[in-house]
DNA sequence: ACACAGGCTAAACATTTGTTTAGGATGCTG
DNA sequence: CAGCATCCTAAACAAATGTTTAGCCTGTGT
């Protein structure tokens, strides 16, 4: 429900509680009754606004995907964090969780369109493909990662094991007893991909005197063939 | 349509069409006039039979679970292969796939059920990180992994990487021009997530930072590393 | 032969859905 | 004030959905 004192207009009240709405249940799930009593305005307003239910999918779509480039343009802009730094070089979807309201819709509503095999969810996920790619070629030009044998598959493996957390926040939520994307959690989970990233799942952490005996990893390859 | 001769009941018949359209498109999107009309019999049989449309997503999910316990009931049996074995050990996504004929609509079915947060879901998603909480012991036990600083999340962040193929195949099959799912998919990405658990993103640390080209076309099964 | 049970269907039903229609209120402009 | 555009609503509408009703057909046992 909105509050009495409101300066947005309708529309834009009618296109929040439907993002909100739509990301916590679903686009098909929600009805345009439901859309306009949370707004507190009848059905026919929303059509009225939006032409149909679908337009106003589309215009939410829009607005989601408006936010998501304006949130990411400062990661590839001209003064970009320095992606070598591991204090700065955090996952898309910590980037995303940071630059948010904690109760923001915006992270479910996003998981949705990647889930879905719409035209806006598969442009969404190319996007970030080229964005991990990109981010794969900055790492091994700092140094911090080689391209792997097949770097484009790299990428994507980068960028999966990323949306993973994004995808399964609830469910990982449930088994681990906090929230992966919180910010305490966070950094539980980050600091167990980054010694991942750094050195496997074999290598000597500091601080761990529980360890097997194996020194360091025997690390017999690093790129036996060209990337395609 | 079924085809003339099939010795399956209707009721079977019907079971199974359920299974594959509420795979394909989730089980809200699918009426049941579209299942009666793909099991060749009426919409009142269907109901008839089950209840209602409820009792037979539940006979659905039930069928599915049931397949899923079988199939890893032999991987935590008496004679479970080896985890230590790099040869056998697959990831859970893997071996899913590798258990099933090629288009079983049950890898994308357990893909839905573990994105809803329906209790199913919720059990299974837990089922799968008990497994994966094995798995890691067994691989420390075995001296090929560390317990790393946090045992449950380290197990968490491992499921969370298989699971992501399984959920994002579609898309990754589109962004990769290959399907991660497949017998060559698997490869490929296999060895790209083996190489990053084994020694991480840098490999050797004297690493070569040019690309060495090599003639090899993809398609070898030879895993490059994997100590053993 | 007869009754009867089970697999099965056609048709009707109640409800919900997105959408359209017709018009009310309010404020701005000549 | 008159005219008019804008924002908005109540009510009706058509289509689709899950479900119920009533009954057909076929085989089986007595």
């Amino acid at each position: 429900m909105r509050s009495a004192s409101d300066d947005r207009t309708a529309r834009a009240v009618i296109r929040d509680e439907a993002l909100r709405l739509f990301a916590a249940h679903g686009t098909d799930a929600v009805t345009l009754r439901q859309i306009a009593a949370a707004a507190g305005v009848s059905p026919a307003l929303v059509v009225h606004h939006f032409g149909s239910k679908e337009g106003l999918r589309e215009v939410v779509d829009q607005h989601v995907l408006d936010t998501f480039e304006s949130m990411f343009a400062e990661l590839t802009g001209p003064d970009a964090p320095d992606l070598a730094d591991p204090a700065t070089a955090g996952s898309m979807a910590e980037s995303l969780v940071r630059h948010l309201p904690a109760d923001s819709p915006i992270p479910a509503y996003l998981r949705r369109m990647l889930l879905s095999d719409s035209p806006a969810g598969r442009h969404l996920f190319e996007r970030l493909f080229q964005l991990s790619r990109g981010a794969l070629d900055a790492l091994v030009e700092a140094g911090m990662s080689g391209p792997g044998a097949d770097p484009d598959v790299r990428a994507a493996v980068l960028m999966a094991n990323d949306l993973a957390v994004l995808l399964m926040r609830d469910q990982l939520r449930h088994v681990l007893g906090f929230d992966p994307l919180s910010g305490d959690g966070m950094r539980r989970w980050g600091r167990e991909v980054l010694t991942m990233y750094s050195t496997g799942l074999l290598g000597s952490p500091g601080g761990e005197p529980t360890l097997p005996t194996s020194p360091t990893p025997p690390g017999p390859d690093t790129d036996p063939e060209a990337s395609r």
